[in-house]
DNA sequence: CTGGGCACATACCCTGAAGGTATGTCGCTG
DNA sequence: CAGCGACATACCTTCAGGGTATGTGCCCAG
């Protein structure tokens, strides 16, 4: 049996393209070839996994297509774990970050890592949530820091710091000039938010703490990415931001403390396991002296999950 | 990136053999291209997997080899279920049974259901309990009969037949003229006994049985395959059978019955779920009214897992 | 009904990666 | 320290996978 990764790609493809042609393109291949492997595959099978001229998906391909997405689901472990492995011997870690925290916690965290461990070498990379979190499934990350985060299967949670939301509006809007506001003074206004694949968690989280008080709003999600993209476009309408967010990336949008009373947001950092991994365990222990130092938390309750 | 499967299963190989010599025998490929493709392998992933005269796996390569053998589950699993589908779809169904029913339960069952379905038509598979549960796990078995075979996961169980086990010894045994026994009159004497591996859940729950009479025994593990094989093997000492086990396979051998209140052995018919599979819904039908026609239940409780 | 275009199939060629053979070198052992 | 076993190196060979050219069936416009 020659089944093979490649020919999975292949016939992902096709599935995903919903043809051969635009599959063909895709791979950076030329159709024939393409159309021949998969017959082969077929033949070998003894299964047809497409309908031609339409293309279509069969039964058996559409289940062949959900067994080879865990299939290449399972290499792409294989090679990251690995890595990972190679890497925890040696004392490096990778360590992922939201956008939110590039220019506040996150490099506070690596400078205290580097002061208290020195011996430790980071590889930071940033990255939106759903990135995050398959990092640290997959073994590409060893450890990443976000806000409303969730904790994969395997891995940890340290809370580091939980503060309140305010509600940002441009300079010039009407309540610019007031401290604070009830969310529903803010009722009829164009709620401007991320597009929630970027952050699934902290979207839901946030919205689910905005409409907690009885208000609902019309959110108007991004289309464009990027953060800073996002935050330029408050011109009318307001956001809701964790306070030292506002404060670092919206210096010039007036900043409204909300009287409603919300759920703090969770700022966590989450890991794999720290067994057999001294830099690890030096990177969770100086975030956790660090959210201490800076008065972050209230010297409390670690999350579900986290280590004790 | 170029990791592939044939690639994972050259490094297990090693890994298994201790060796590349050995190893390249086992695959069929001589010694050089092999140290190859694992010194390329290595040099992408960037990471030693084996240690070098002797040969030895590093900690990465621990991790690759467990996460290598994952990967190639999911792809062996991912021709079981496209192959299983396309024949669900045709009307035909694989099932696995176990030697002990070879001669007498599978063949009645798959009499009945031509009778009862003429339409389906059935691929039969003998194989020990491992490969039974391994077929229905991946896929590449609709549904399998055993004596206390196991539920994976996904599938369901019916208990078709419950019955007494019998003690058999050689009819020159000092017991061949009693009709029935104690287990306790037996101390001393070697318990013959399948190879744990051919059925493990079997082999312990008839050792289990034996032993809650509080007596124990020197388990004598028949080294060689084969359940004739085995049979053969009695001599001197004893086995513990279900009686119409020793009945078929067993007819020269003196049967005695056990004075001693052991739990009885069900026979079960496992089997996937039979959602859009109506020929798996008529094999159920058809092994649920055998089972009743031949009396081998009383009628009563299926078992947990059971489709009600 | 018909002609044209799009998309997949067929035919044939070509390249490179995987495998083979011959031989070198390291390291263990007696 | 000599000999052998096991992995590495060098070089050759083969064929699977990819490319180009072209055929063919299906759908739609007019």
């Amino acid at each position: 049996m020659s089944l093979d990764l490649r020919l999975m790609r292949y016939v992902i493809a096709v599935a995903e393209t919903g043809g051969f042609q635009a599959a063909a393109e895709r791979l950076h291949i030329a159709q024939p070839p393409l159309s021949r492997q998969i017959r082969q595959l077929e033949g070998e099978l003894g299964v047809a996994l497409f309908e031609r001229r339409p293309t279509r998906l069969t039964g058996a391909g559409q289940v062949f297509v959900d067994a080879a997405r865990e299939t290449l689901a399972a290499a792409e472990r294989t090679v990251a774990v690995t890595r990972r492995a190679a890497r925890t011997a040696t004392g490096t870690l990778r360590v992922g970050y939201g956008p939110t925290t590039a220019h506040s916690e996150m490099p506070l965290l690596l400078a205290a890592l580097a002061e208290a461990h020195p011996e430790v070498t980071v590889e930071a990379v940033e990255s939106w949530d759903p990135g995050l979190v398959d990092g640290l499934r997959t073994g590409g990350l060893d450890a990443a820091l976000g806000r409303h985060l969730p904790t994969p299967r395997d891995c940890r949670a340290l809370t580091l710091r939980a503060e309140e939301y305010v509600a940002v509006v441009h300079a010039g809007h009407r309540y610019a000039g007031r401290g604070a506001v009830a969310l529903r003074d803010l009722r009829g206004e164009t709620f401007r938010f991320l597009a929630r694949d970027l952050a699934p968690d902290y979207h839901d989280a946030v919205l689910a703490a905005a409409r907690s008080t009885g208000e609902d709003f019309a959110v108007w999600h991004n289309p464009v990415p990027g953060l800073r993209n996002h935050l330029g476009v408050l011109t009318d309408g307001f956001m809701l931001l964790p306070r030292s967010v506002a404060e670092h990336l919206l210096p010039a949008a007036a900043r409204l403390t909300l009287t409603d009373p919300l759920p703090p947001v969770p700022l966590r950092l989450v890991h794999r396991g720290a067994r057999d991994a001294p830099a690890l365990a030096a990177l969770v222990r100086t975030a956790r002296a660090l959210s201490a130092a800076e008065g972050w938390t209230a010297g409390t309750s670690p999350d579900a999950g986290s280590d004790a």
